[in-house]
DNA sequence: TGTACATCAGTGAACGCGCGTTCACTGATGTAC
DNA sequence: TGTACATCAGTGAACGCGCGTTCACTGATGTAC
C-alpha cells in the first residue's frame, strides 16, 4: 500500500474494495465498517464522510454489482450474434463467470438481504440486468413457432433460477464436494436439456 | 406461554423453536443466543446447559432440517408410485413446500454457512436427503432408452439447482415482485420443459 | 414413608470484545483577490 | 507570487449497546437405603 498523507485521496473506492474483499471472504455479515476502515488504513470514523452508514455502503456494492452484471451479460449477448442460440448460451456462461469473478458483488446483490428500494439506482440497475436476460429470452423464443413459445419472463426466470441455484449449491465452498461435475458443466448441460425441451433441436446423442 | 418453576422441563426444544423463528424472521445472522434465551424465557446462560455454543445450536437446526427434508421427500416419492414421473413431480413440489413451511430450517441448512462436518450427523442427514433425490432421478431415468439416460447425479443436481434457485430468487421477499408467476408455477413448468428435453414426452401444446 | 445426598438444570452477575456511530477537532487543499 | 479564508477529508476519543461465554451459586429432582 502506497504512502499517503493526511488525505487518502481515494477513500471511497478503497472502502468499496475493502468491503468487497471482506464480503467475498466471510459472507454478507462478515463485513464491518470498522474492519473496512482498517483495511483502507483510515480511522473508524472516516467512512462516514463517504457513506451515511453501513446500509448505504452495502447498497452501493449491490448497485455497482448490478451495473457490472448488466454490462457483462449485455456484452455476452452481443445483440444475438452470431445466432440467438449461441448468444443465449454465452449469457448463461457470463452469469456463472460473473459470480466467480466478482463474489463480493454477487453476495451483496443476492445474499445480503438488501432491499431494492434502499438506494436510488439500485432498483434501476437490477432492472437493467433483468432486461438483458429478458431480451435474450425473447429473441431466442422468436425462433419457435408461435404456439410453442413460452412466456418470455417465465423463460428468463427458469434460466436465472437454474444459474443461481447452481452457483449457490455447487460453486460455493469445497468445489466438487457435491459431485463430479463442475458448475459450468452443470449449467451448460442443464440449459441444453431445457432448450431441447422447448423445441430447439440439438444433435441427439 | 405456560407458567413454570425453576426448571423449564423442555428447554432444548424451546431454544430450537426460538432459534428457528428468529432465523426465519431475520436471516441466519438475525439469531443470537441471548435473544433465543429470552424468547424461551430463561437467562442468557441457560442455553449453555444444552449446547456447547452458538455454532452447535445452528448445526443442530440444520441437521434436524435435513432429516425432516429427507422424510418429506421420501414420503412424496412413495417408492415411485403411482408412476416414476408423477412421483418425481411430487418430489419437486415437496422441495418447495419444505422451504415454505420450514423457512428457519431451510435457511439454517442452505444459507447459514454451516459446514457439513461441524456436527456428527449433519453430513449423514444431508446425505440421506440427497439419496432420495438421487433415487428419484435414477428410477425415472430408467424409463429412457439406455443411450439417452443422463448421469443420475447430474440429473438430480439440475433439479436441485432449479428448485433452490426458484426458492432463493422468487419465493423470498415480496412475492410476485419478480414476475407474474408463482414459485410453484415456475418449478412445475421448468421441470416439465426439462423432462421433455430429456425425452419424456408430454402432450404437446 | 422418610431422610441423606448426588446430580441436574437453572440463575445472575460479570468479563472482554467489537460494533456502529457521533463529536469536536485539525491538517490539507483550493480559491479569491 | 502571496495571503486570507472557506471548505474538505481526515483524526482520536468516546458513547451505549448487545453479544458469546464463564463462573460460582442454588433450587429442584431423583435415588439409595
Amino acid at each position: 500500500m502506497a504512502k499517503r498523507g493526511y488525505h487518502h485521496g481515494n477513500l471511497k473506492e478503497a472502502l468499496i474494495e475493502a468491503a468487497l474483499s471482506l464480503i467475498a471472504e466471510k459472507g454478507p455479515h462478515g463485513f464491518t465498517m470498522a474492519e473496512a476502515a482498517k483495511l483502507a488504513d483510515v480511522s473508524a470514523a472516516a467512512p462516514y464522510r463517504h457513506f451515511s452508514g453501513r446500509e448505504e455502503l452495502i447498497a452501493e456494492l449491490a448497485r455497482q454489482g448490478f451495473e457490472l452484471f448488466a454490462d457483462l451479460l449485455e456484452y455476452a449477448y452481443r445483440d444475438g450474434q452470431p445466432s440467438p442460440l449461441a448468444a443465449f448460451e454465452a449469457v448463461g456462461r457470463a452469469y456463472l463467470a460473473f459470480a466467480r469473478k466478482h463474489p463480493g458483488h454477487y453476495v451483496a446483490m443476492f445474499e445480503s438481504g438488501i432491499l431494492p428500494n434502499s438506494e436510488r439506482g439500485l432498483a434501476a440497475a437490477a432492472g437493467r440486468a433483468n432486461q438483458v436476460l429478458l431480451r435474450a429470452a425473447h429473441d431466442l423464443s422468436q425462433r419457435l413457432p408461435a404456439h410453442r413459445r413460452p412466456p418470455t419472463d417465465m423463460f428468463a426466470a427458469h434460466i436465472s433460477a437454474l444459474s443461481h441455484g447452481i452457483i449457490e449449491l455447487y460453486a460455493r465452498s469445497a468445489p466438487g464436494a457435491r459431485g463430479p461435475f463442475t458448475p459450468d458443466d452443470l449449467l451448460e448441460s442443464g440449459i441444453g436439456i431445457y432448450l431441447r425441451g422447448l423445441g430447439f433441436l440439438e444433435p441427439d446423442t
